[in-house]
Formats: C-alpha cells, sequence, structure tokens
RNA sequence: GCGCCCGUAGUUCAACGGAUAGAAUAUCAGGCUUCGAACCUGAAGAUAGGGGUUCGAUUCCCUUCGGGCGCACCA
C-alpha cells in the first residue's frame, strides 16, 4: 500500500497539470507545513517561472476549499500545504493494522541472496558483522517488497588460509594433545584455538620464503585430499562451522536456506576453465591461466594458478552455474565488501562467456569497511574485534544500564539490546560508506540508538499493557493535535520507504525511517496525555499507539533486530 | 604508474541538482510526587582549497591537497 496522502493530494493537483510521477517533499522546517510541492518539473513543461506556478497552484488550492488542505502557500518555488489535522487521521487511521502488512508488488521474482560468507578456520570479526546485518536485512526488505528469497551463503573450506591455519597448528608444540582435549570443549574454545593457529600461520607465510613453500605444500595435500592430513580437515571444518551455527548466526537471527563451499565446486570450476580455452576465453600466460579483463575495460585476472589450481575466480564460475541450476533465481545479490568491486567486474565478465544466462543477473552489493582507528579489520595481522568480544562489551554497557531495573529476564534483555544496539549502529550508515569504529563509543546506547528504538516500544506496551481499549478507533475526534497528525503523516510514508530501500538494497532508508518515528512518537507522547484522555480521543490515542508499535516492530524487522516488553 | 571510491559541526552519521545544510553525541543552561528520565526543552557548533556548468551545487565537471581500495597465480 502506498501513501494515501500522496494519493490524494495527486488527486487534488491532478487537474492543474501535476503528473503521476509528481515528487512531494517534507519542508525543512515545520512551521513551512507538513508536505511541500516543489513546482520546477510543472514551471518547466509549462514554460513558466516556478514561483509563478507555485503561487497559482496555491490559489487555486485556497479557492477549491479541499478539506484535506487547511491552506496552501507558495513560498519561492514551492507550494506549502498545511494539512487539516482531522482530514489527515481520518484519511490515514483508517488503514488500521494493515499499515505495516507485507506489499506484495508486481514484479515478483525469486532472488537469491548471497552474504556472511565466513571462512572456516578463521576468526569471525566485526566485518563479517557488518556483512551478516546487511545481508538479512536486505533479504528481509526484498520478502516484504514481495520477493521470494533464497538465502546463501558461500564458504571457503579449501584454500591458502587453511593451509595457514594448518602450519599455524603443526608449529604448536603438543599440538595432538591439544586438538584431543578440544574435542570436548566448547565451539568459543576450538574457534579461538583455529583462530590463533591462522594468525602465526599467516605471519609464517609473511616471513620467508621457507615458510610460505611449507605452507603451499600443505594447500596442495588439502586440494588433493591428501589421506595424513584428512581427519584434522575433517574435524576443525567441522569446529568452525558450529561455531558459526551456534554462536554467530543464531545470536544474530538468521539462518540460510543453502550453504555452498569451495570444496563443492573447484573441481568443477577448474574444468569450466580448461573447457573454455580452446575456444580462447581463457589463455595461458606465464604458466597461469587467465581471463583477459582488459579487452572490457577491465584488468586481467589468474583463474587457474600455475600448480593447476583454480582460484577463488574459477571456483566462483562454478558457483554461479550450480546456483542458478539449483534454484534458478531471477537475480543473484552477492553481499560482499567494496574492495571486490573490480573483482566481481571481471568474474561476471567471464561468466557471460562460461554461462551465459547470467548475464544481467549477477549482482554485487557492496559494503564499506568497518575499520579502527588503528587500521581496518583483517584477521591476517590479528588487529582484530571477534563478533563475540564486541556483542560482549556492549552487553556489559547495557547490563550497567540496567543496574537499578528490576525486569525479570535480565540477561535475554540485555542480550537482545545488546545486538539491536550493534545491528543499528551498522545499518543506519548508508551501505557504501565506511564505518569509522570505536568499541568504546560507536555503539551507542542513547540518543540515534538501537536502545532508544526499543525504548520507544517498550513505553507504549507498557501504557497498552494498562489499558489496551478498543480494537480500532471508531471515530476521529473533533480536535486532532498536530503531534498526532504528523506521526499519522510518517506513518503514511512506511510502505514507500521500505521499497526505496529494497530497490536501493539499502537498509538504512528504513534505520532512518525508524528513527525519525520514534522521534515523532516521543514528541505526541509528550503532548498528549493518552490514560489521562477520555472518550474518543483517548480511544483514538490508544488506536494511534498501536499503529506506531505496528509500524515500529515491522521496522525493526525488517533489520533483524528483535524487540523487548521491558527494559 | 593506471583505475575506482571517499573528504559535511570536536566526534559519528543525514541531505532524488532545490528552501535558512538536518540529527545524535560531547560541551553549556534547564526539566522527574505527572502514561517508563535509556527521555525532553534550549544554547553554541560544519560542506578540505581553487576554478567552472546552472535560475540554483554538499551533490555534476576540472584541478590541488588529504585518505582508502583495486591492478597475475590469496580469498
Amino acid at each position: 500500500m502506498n501513501s494515501q496522502i500522496r494519493n490524494k493530494i495527486l488527486e487534488i493537483l491532478a487537474p492543474l497539470g501535476a503528473g503521476r510521477d509528481t515528487e512531494f517533499s517534507v519542508p525543512p522546517q515545520a512551521a513551512l507545513g507538513d508536505l511541500s510541492f516543489p513546482c520546477f518539473a510543472l514551471a518547466k513543461a509549462k514554460a513558466q517561472n516556478p514561483a509563478t506556478v507555485a503561487k497559482q497552484i496555491a490559489e487555486q488550492i485556497n479557492k477549491q476549499g479541499e478539506p484535506l488542505i487547511a491552506s496552501a502557500k507558495a513560498v519561492g518555488p514551492y507550494v506549502n500545504f498545511f494539512l487539516n489535522s482531522h482530514a489527515v487521521a481520518t484519511l490515514v487511521s483508517t488503514f488500521g493494522e494493515n499499515i505495516c502488512d507485507p506489499a506484495f508488488e508486481d514484479s515478483k521474482e525469486k532472488i537469491m541472496v548471497e552474504f556472511a560468507h565466513p571462512n572456516t578456520h578463521k576468526a569471525f570479526h566485526i566485518g563479517h558483522l557488518r556483512n551478516i546485518i546487511t545481508g538479512e536485512s536486505l533479504v528481509r526488505l526484498l520478502e516484504h517488497v514481495g520477493h521470494a528469497v533464497v538465502r546463501a551463503n558461500y564458504q571457503g573450506d579449501v584454500g591458502l588460509h587453511i593451509a595457514k591455519c594448518f602450519y599455524g597448528i603443526f608449529s604448536t608444540p603438543n599440538y595432538e594433545t591439544i586438538i584431543k582435549s578440544l574435542t570436548t570443549a566448547t565451539s568459543a574454545e576450538q574457534a579461538k584455538f583455529l583462530g590463533q593457529a591462522y594468525a602465526s600461520g599467516s605471519s609464517a607465510y609473511e616471513e620467508n620464503d621457507d615458510t610460505k613453500a611449507k605452507v603451499m605444500a600443505i594447500n596442495e595435500k588439502i586440494y588433493s585430499g591428501d589421506t595424513a592430513i584428512t581427519a584434522l580437515y575433517k574435524l576443525t571444518r567441522s569446529w568452525s562451522l558450529s561455531y558459526f551455527e551456534n554462536n554467530i548466526y543464531k545470536r544474530l537471527s538468521t539462518h540460510f536456506d543453502r550453504l555452498y563451499f569451495e570444496s563443492e565446486v573447484f573441481e568443477r570450476g577448474r574444468e569450466i576453465v580448461k573447457n573454455n580455452m580452446a575456444n580462447g576465453v581463457f589463455k595461458a600466460s606465464d604458466g597461469a591461466v587467465i581471463f583477459e579483463g582488459s579487452k572490457y575495460g577491465l584488468h586481467e585476472r589468474v583463474f587457474l594458478n600455475s600448480k593447476d589450481l583454480p582460484t577463488y575466480e574459477a571456483k566462483d564460475l562454478a558457483l554461479a552455474e550450480k546456483q542458478f541450476n539449483e534454484f534458478h533465481p531471477a537475480r543473484i545479490y552477492h553481499v560482499v565488501g567494496k574492495e571486490q568491486l573490480e573483482y566481481f567486474k571481471v568474474v561476471f565478465k567471464a561468466l557471460e562467456f562460461t554461462f551465459p544466462e547470467s548475464a544481467g543477473r549477477e549482482h554485487h552489493v557492496d559494503y564499506g569497511w568497518v575499520h579502527l582507528k588503528s587500521g581496518k579489520m583483517s584477521s591476517r595481522t590479528g588487529q582484530v574485534i571477534l563478533a563475540e568480544e564486541m556483542i560482549a562489551e556492549v552487553k556489559a554497557v547495557v547490563l550497567e544500564n540496567m543496574s537499578a531495573s528490576d525486569v525479570a529476564n535480565k540477561d535475554e534483555v540485555a542480550e537482545r539490546v545488546a545486538i539491536a544496539a550493534i545491528k543499528y549502529a551498522f545499518l543506519r550508515t548508508s551501505t557504501e560508506n565506511d564505518i569509522a569504529f570505536d568499541i568504546k563509543s560507536s555503539v551507542a546506547t542513547s540518543g540515534d540508538s538501537g536502545a532508544y528504538l526499543l525504548y520507544m516500544g517498550a513505553r507504549i506496551k507498557s501504557i497498552l499493557k494498562k489499558e489496551p481499549g478498543p480494537a480500532s478507533a471508531e471515530q476521529i475526534p473533533a480536535e486532532v493535535m498536530p503531534e498526532e497528525a504528523t506521526v499519522l503523516l510518517h506513518l503514511d510514508q512506511f510502505q514507500d520507504t521500505v521499497s526505496a530501500a529494497a530497490a536501493r538494497q539499502d537498509p538504512s532508508l528504513v534505520a532512518h525511517y525508524l528513527y525519525s518515528l520514534a522521534q515523532k512518537f516521543t514528541s505526541f507522547y509528550e503532548a498528549c496525555p493518552v490514560l489521562k484522555s477520555a472518550g474518543a480521543t483517548k480511544n483514538f490515542r490508544l488506536n494511534l499507539l498501536r499503529q506506531i508499535l505496528a509500524v515500529a516492530e515491522r521496522s525493526l524487522y525488517l533489520l533483524g533486530i528483535k524487540t523487548v516488553e521491558e527494559m
């Protein structure tokens, strides 16, 4: 459902020349009006001065005496509308609980969203956290506007990073005893061990040519399935996977329909490349096999290395083939950091030759860095903040805020508030921008924060528990306060906001919408007593609270955030 | 070297080419016997520099400075 107010004003403006694509805006200051119609486009069509057109329209509307529009006033090239609060309430509050139902649009498609993709044997750090939070929200946005979504997760379980980890393990004194004792340990402890082994193996790899060669030798064993390491490989791989499942995905309210692994595509990847050498798609160069991206304004990339092993590029060719064949999605969104912008251009181009059906259906949803003052996130340097460490730190702050509280399930509430704070902190920044991260101050629990949003819900629920009121407002009271009309106007923009967020693959639009709703709710809350009012006014306000709550909870859901009853 | 991206209050984020550049936080001054003060009210505070295009530029183009990321056998 689209904006009721917008549709109504379009009806009024249509005879004056405004088309269906007319844009409205909200004036920068509330004192200027509730809604505004910029006359630039119309003036151009009429070949007149925008200010003149604005003046004419304002006069015409005032003369007509529209019930919805208390007055229209031309301010420069804008026609500013002061809406009749009562008419707004009548128009908007009638849609009741349906206000936030998923909007099924006509162009319903099946879309695969591939996200998370942590590699096994490596730490799960806050960079991964941004990926998973963005991906989960994107899935929910797409579902909301009517698409069928396949959740995919592509994980690296073969390759050099495993070799580095293994080198680290083999370099650990008494590693066999340690491994044995870890089999009964928690997922967190197992993951910690692997993360440390990876970090030390990784620095050994950079150390000198000798250690580098040793790591490379392990890598070849992994690809060839050498039985000497199979048992250890299987064991440690399962440690990583159960850690992701139990300690990360569940905690972040995410799940996947299909887990893809590099181990299931690398053979086929090599085959695809080899099959496309005779026809000139790929060519041998310095012992490796490359795709000449430079023919298409891109750059060259290696698909098979000189040891005949498929690189990530080749694996991606096989992955795409598998994904399209298994699910036949209209589009695939790969949620991957922006440092791979050029990489994907090359791979998508190569894919057009090896799997022509993919043309125009592969998309890279890129997002910016999460970086610390001391540098960017990298599990290679050890300069990392683990996802779990961050959650723990924020949770501690939340628990401190709750020290005087007597809510029953304190730990569960603190967990939800902490996750909400983190998710919101990440999602409020538009996806393409970097996030400058400081663990002490970046995840706020006051002001423009996830905690503030949950607090809004808790306040509303607290009132509704005291007095549920009638199921709907049968009657609009004679006097509707401006704060009430302002909230209603904002509620009315919910579906348009979600559509835009889904179309742009950017959850931050919903995050901003929600925060703005919270501010408008608070103004209403401060100005309009609910329980102390009476009659139609009271019923209307209780109903308004329910609508605000419904939209707020739907918005939070779209961001992947769970609500609380009290906090 | 070649290419791509970014530079907005002290700090973290906003702003389809459109109005007096919005918020939050930090600072300062106020507000709880009143539906939950994780809140509210007020003050002060910003478009890196220089050119251009336009009726109009934070937004588009050029340039200088500053930062990030790609560019052959990692993922």
